[in-house]
DNA sequence: TATATATAGTGAACACTGTTTACTTACGTT
DNA sequence: AACGTAAGTAAACAGTGTTCACTATATATA
């Protein structure tokens, strides 16, 4: 089905992932409300004009941004985890993964929670999602081979949404309503992570 | 030292209040993104130029809209509130108003988590913040007479930040990366609650 | 190889945005 | 009544995303 790719179709595809490289750039630098599509003509070399030539839309742009996120930040999940380690280390790692990848990338954080495009279309979808599957296959094995306490009520893919809220909550919490509060919001998370740690810990 | 005020300042203060009422208006109707300085200017029969009398900057009119959304989530709060019964229950019922709140009000609730100038400067200013200590009294009168357990590892102000950072970020999911899951939504944090409040039970 | 056609790229414009400036009109005070 | 301040405005500035008419430049076909 699929043929080799023409010389042009390689040029194009080029041009367009160096417009991708530009914008994510930008965004790195100045945040995502810091790209522009004329600063980001500026920056290859284009006429802004030019742009629409490889993308529909500014958000076309944002949304190849928003998923290559995603994958940074599994990549990035995974580049951090310890392997052959107890569930309930791999558990919190995992959490503390998302929040610092959301202090380091805070431009694709925010793309991931916000994006219009990209977002899961059903709750069914979302239990599928490459990212949160793993918290719910970790969260599965672990407590049915007892390394994991459930607490009474939930069930492993109930603890995993709630865990999820948790740190989202608070790596979106960090970078708006409270992202005056410094190196104390850490110290938080470092207690707070202890102390879900001997919650849900055997016996 | 407050003098009364003179017929134009009653007149200005007036004029003043009409254009916030117009945007909360236009923003519960729109979005925060859908209020303009010329459509709010429209609306209240004024030029655009006029509206810089009155403030100082579009994001002042901004501020003044979400100091007055964490009044309306307090009011919210207390008026969903039943006076006079278990501790345990009012603890999940004060999560409850604010999803639900975030659910009727999102235009307010997207202030209130976003707003710039607004933000408490500290970890310690947010925890005399009316909305949170509110909860973190309920949280350490409860545990202290034993009507809600006190999982170990967790202080009662801990567990504030920990319900805190759970409910917030369940509501800014539900209206962002979630945003598609409709009813499937209330069903998991209907679930949710219950398990919470199992885990919080005494004994 | 010459010719037709699709592609890559551009400048100018449109319709917006928040904001400022110069100006006029009305009001309050001495 | 006259002066000074406050209220209100039109027009412009600088920025945004996007579209349109246009020109070159490759590509593909006769």
């Amino acid at each position: 089905m699929s043929t080799t790719p023409t010389p042009s179709e390689r040029r194009f595809e080029k041009n367009r992932q160096a417009i991708l490289d530009a914008a994510r750039s930008i965004i790195m630098e100045h945040g995502v409300d810091g790209l522009s599509m004329r600063t980001l003509a500026d920056l290859v070399d284009y006429s802004p004009s030019a742009l629409y030539k490889y993308f529909k839309d500014k958000d076309e742009i944002l949304d190849e941004l928003t998923t290559e996120a995603w994958r940074l930040s599994a990549e990035y999940n995974q580049r951090h985890m310890p392997a052959s380690e107890e569930p309930i280390t791999m558990l919190m790692q995992s959490g503390m993964n998302i929040y610092e990848f959301s202090k380091q990338y805070p431009a694709q954080y925010q793309l991931m929670m916000s994006s219009t495009r990209t977002s899961p279309k059903s709750l069914e979808e979302f239990m599928e999602h490459p990212n949160f599957k793993g918290l719910r296959m970790l969260l599965a094995q672990s407590t049915d081979s007892g390394q994991l306490r459930l607490p009474e009520g939930f069930t492993p893919d109930l603890l995993a949404f709630a865990l999820w809220f948790l740190v989202h909550g608070a790596s979106v919490l960090r970078g708006s309503l409270m992202r005056e509060f410094g190196e104390d919001f850490d110290g938080l998370m470092d207690e707070l992570y202890t102390a879900l740690s001997t919650l849900l810990s055997p016996q």
